[in-house]
DNA sequence: AAACTGTTTTTTCACGATAAAAGACATTAT
DNA sequence: ATAATGTCTTTTATCGTGAAAAAACAGTTT
């Protein structure tokens, strides 16, 4: 104990962002401009900026930003009203991927690939100056990460001091799962109960119908599962009607979702497997008989945890990527 | 809808620390040096600077600080190793009790004083700008503030933009005891599924001749119950040795605090009762059969739900100081 | 009048800087 | 040799600042 979590543990990754005194990137700026570059791909000419601005989920001067580049590269002649698209966007247009990321989003991956990638022992400190200083952004914006992302249960602060790291352990795992049992058993069951017309059971269906389309082409698409099952599992819980129920999603969806990254062994059958009892579970709540449901729940989150089990070992050694 | 949350609802309240650049204040030592005026009373001579401060609970840097300003006023003879007590300490030399508080602590009363005090309807904007401005401190701590309080499940962030109140309503009241209620049913039959020769027993037993002692004293000491209120549950949820079940008494804590703070009515009625039905639950516990904790529990529950709920109008209005 | 565009103000986000506090290292005393 | 003290370095807590993005305001167009 006392070692700490990220002493130049990785390459000296270059900076995140171009180094010099940046105040803020212009992500949101990039990321909707490219979202709105394959939105020129169907129209003759795009709409007023209000509505831009709604469907880009953005304010009116991301969306003049971005109006005013396309203009400027030839994508659209721009006069006021009239936003006449010029010509089709080529791959050029677009800006880097890399470049359309939160800094929340670059912190998380950060962190948690060496959270995954091993040598992080429970017990470990970890500083923010050099998590910082490692992955090439300032303080603030690690500190404001560490404090959101304390609620999954990883890691923990020491008043005026440092954070220590609590480990992706079996411990950790046996409790999340303890605790998404008893609350998806719960909103499976408010599910069930939930009255005929109710625009779920509609909902409900049209998962029923993706779940059956890949199933029938599961040899290709298997990796398109990860997305349907948060979907599939969040309905179910907000029938609950409780917001700590609904947010504590979030933490089971976060460690799956890096779960799902690192442990790519199986990944086909385990998630063969799963839509079969996701097809189960779906026709026990459409019989609204709560036994089945129950029933039903149960095997799924049975194999649920046992596939997240099976993919932490007993004594903490890395992962291979 | 709409309405910013904080706008000039109090008076211009004068800024928390000292209006100038100041970086940090040093409340940590303060606190420690009232801590350790205290501790003066009781010995001829202060033990080794390492002991200080693990008693203390900060660094040695602290310490010596305190040390440093104790020899000064004269309350000490500090030469190395010898640190003999000179007099008695006198009320002047404590520090001011507001000079000690956290800076967290600080906007958390503030924020709190403005939800509970009325006019924060739910939907209303919260500003980070004005909120800092008005408390008067620097916008990093609020936004900080505002993260860790989020998990509350009282104000809801939207992204890139303003922070929205979901105001202290009903249901939300009914949400937190509908979980509260699962996670003690759980922790309470943990508890009494514990070996005979676990620590907690002897817990219990303190915690049970505490009750018993503020029940005899009920009349003059019945605001210290809460205090007491918490600890019990602590220890309870404990038992569950799940992290998400013993951090959600943050939550419970937090609101029950203040909702203490604010709803003084019947305040010693209602302890008496609550003293009661823990003796009950104790006993249950004790006998190590769990039907009986079971019930015990559910009927402490059904009150300090009815408790809280009571205590929230149906529609919004301001409760009285 | 309603909805849009043009312009200005405010707020959020992220940074570097600095004092407080913690921690590490070197030295000295038991 | 252990455990303290004395000194120096690093890290945390907090602020002010400036660019990005949102929001508000004002003027046009349909």
């Amino acid at each position: 104990m006392g070692t700490s979590y990220c002493a130049s543990s990785q390459q000296p990754q270059a900076t995140a962002c171009n180094g010099s005194g940046m105040s803020k990137s212009n992500n949101v700026y990039k990321d909707a401009y490219n979202r709105c570059l394959r939105l020129l791909d169907e129209t003759r000419s795009l709409p007023s900026e209000p509505e831009l601005g709604t469907l880009l989920g953005v304010s009116r001067t991301t969306v003049r930003t971005i109006l005013a580049r396309m203009e400027e590269t030839g994508l659209i002649a721009w006069n006021k009203r009239a936003k006449t698209v010029l010509r089709e966007p080529r791959p050029d247009d677009f800006f880097p991927e890399e470049e359309t990321d939160t800094l929340a989003e670059i912190i998380e991956r950060s962190f948690m690939r060496r959270l995954l990638a091993g040598g992080a022992e429970a017990g470990m400190q970890i500083n923010e100056l050099e998590l910082a200083r490692e992955i090439g952004v300032g303080t603030t914006s690690v500190r404001e990460f560490l404090i959101r992302f304390s609620r999954f249960g990883l890691i923990e602060k020491r008043r005026n001091s440092h954070w220590v790291l609590k480990g992706f352990t079996r411990a950790f795992a046996l409790e999340l799962t303890e605790i998404r049992e008893m609350f998806e058993l719960r909103s499976a069951a408010a599910f069930a109960a939930l009255p005929q017309d109710s625009a779920v059971w509609t909902d409900l269906d049209r998962l029923e119908d993706e779940h059956r389309q890949l199933a029938s082409e599961i040899a290709t698409r298997f990796n398109e599962f990860s997305e349907l099952d948060e979907r599939f599992h969040r309905l179910i819980h907000r029938a609950s009607h409780n917001r700590f129920i609904v947010d504590f999603y979030d933490v089971i969806a976060m460690i799956f979702h890096y779960h799902y990254q690192w442990n790519k062994a199986q990944e086909r059958e385990r998630n063969e497997v799963a839509i079969g009892e996701h097809l189960a579970y779906i026709a026990a709540l459409k019989s609204r008989d709560l036994g089945k449901v129950d029933a039903a729940c149960r095997k799924h989150l049975k194999s649920a945890r046992q596939t997240l089990l099976t993919s932490i070992p007993e004594s903490r050694s890395p992962l291979k990527p």
